[in-house]
DNA sequence: CCTCCCTCAGAACGGCTGTTCTAACCACAG
DNA sequence: CTGTGGTTAGAACAGCCGTTCTGAGGGAGG
């Protein structure tokens, strides 16, 4: 297998067949192909592709007419990948989520890098974490799991048994012998030191968007 | 022209084309339609197919295989509109930008709400805009516009003609009497003073963006 | 009942389309 | 020179595919 490069002929395949997708939904004919990049022959066409399909640009369907599909980087479907977030409230330092309508909520569409499928956001209310610089009516994209590492910026769930019940807060965790402390990123603000049995995790925060 | 709404057979057709298309990558032909929705006679496919292409719900191509596309709603393509931000390079106050070969940049995808068409992104470097809470490593989403109002963060180019030539500058803008001020927001550093003449601003920061 | 219109079925036609076969050309190594 | 592997061209084949024609049910209105 001849893993070089692509030929000039090869590329201009490949481009034609993305460029062709985009303007008609629907794939080019072998003819379609032959006749864009110069070719008279339907057979050599056929061969192009059939080297292009072994080096992993595209698949083919036998004997299926227009039956080409792009994969992988030329694949122009998967170039608009992204992944739907939804903004499911507000959050506060210390008081319960204001939760949203779920046919009220803001979507936001966000490339995979920056949020994996699963994730949600909140606003933040306050300036509870200004000196993390995330400032009041910043939105936070979180990514859902029940655990985190020293110094996390974390959404957590005080539980019934501690003395903030029920309430949702934006901090950075720290865990201490036999505590974990809550740290505002404020220095007008005190951390809270909870029982970890009274904690739950609820997402870590990985992104941060403003709108200004 | 009757404007009534489809029959059964009619929707499922539709629905069919979309399942088809989000599978395979290309559309089907009659009789595959015919076969999924229980039609022996491809005229009849045919039938229904010119009666839906009237009413609105797809284009078709005479004489070509394959050759129908699905419009408005029920183009699975156009779900969940997205724009493409590239983030072009980097920018740090008072250097030039350093560009980013086109192959090599990131694309962001973001909600039309974060960022209309045609908006680009820059990484931020160093920490002179730190306490408008963007740090080293942030991402800026920039609106190209070659005017701004007082207080806007916007990119600016300093012209040969002043003592800062051809370097990109990320600062808040004030226009004062026969100057402008270009305000760091980081008390560490100093203001620049230039004249209207010899500033050129590429465009208004309109959204922030941190990975953690 | 008859007629008209919409919907449907089956068959056939002609062109489109993927595939294959043969042959040629070229660069390169033996 | 000769042979070999990679690439191209042209032609032909068989099957796919959109289109069209004929005809038939079936309900609405006369």
């Amino acid at each position: 297998m001849s893993s070089t490069r692509l030929s000039d002929r090869q590329r201009r395949i490949v481009e034609f067949i993305g460029d062709f997708l985009d303007e008609h939904g629907y794939p080019p004919t072998v003819r379609d192909i032959g006749r864009a990049v110069g070719i008279s022959s339907t057979s050599v066409v056929d061969y192009n592709l059939k080297r292009l399909e072994r080096e992993g640009y595209l698949k083919r369907v036998r004997d299926v007419s227009r039956g080409i599909e792009l994969v992988g980087d030329g694949d122009r479907r998967s170039r608009g990948a992204f992944t739907e977030v939804p903004v499911i409230g507000r959050i506060a330092a210390g008081e319960p989520i204001e939760a949203v309508e779920e046919r009220d909520r803001d979507r936001l569409l966000l490339s995979p890098s920056l949020a994996e499928e699963g994730c949600f956001a909140l606003r933040v209310k306050g300036k509870s974490m200004i000196e993390d610089l995330i400032d009041d009516g910043d939105v936070v994209v979180v990514r859902p799991q029940s655990t985190a590492d020293n110094g996390d910026i974390v959404v957590a769930l005080l539980t019934e048994a501690s003395d903030e019940p029920g309430r949702a807060t934006l901090k950075r965790l720290y865990r201490e012998r036999d505590r974990v402390r809550l740290q505002p990123a404020n220095s007008a603000l005190n951390p809270i030191f909870v029982d970890p049995a009274s904690l739950r995790v609820q997402g870590k925060v990985v992104a941060v968007i403003r709108q200004m």
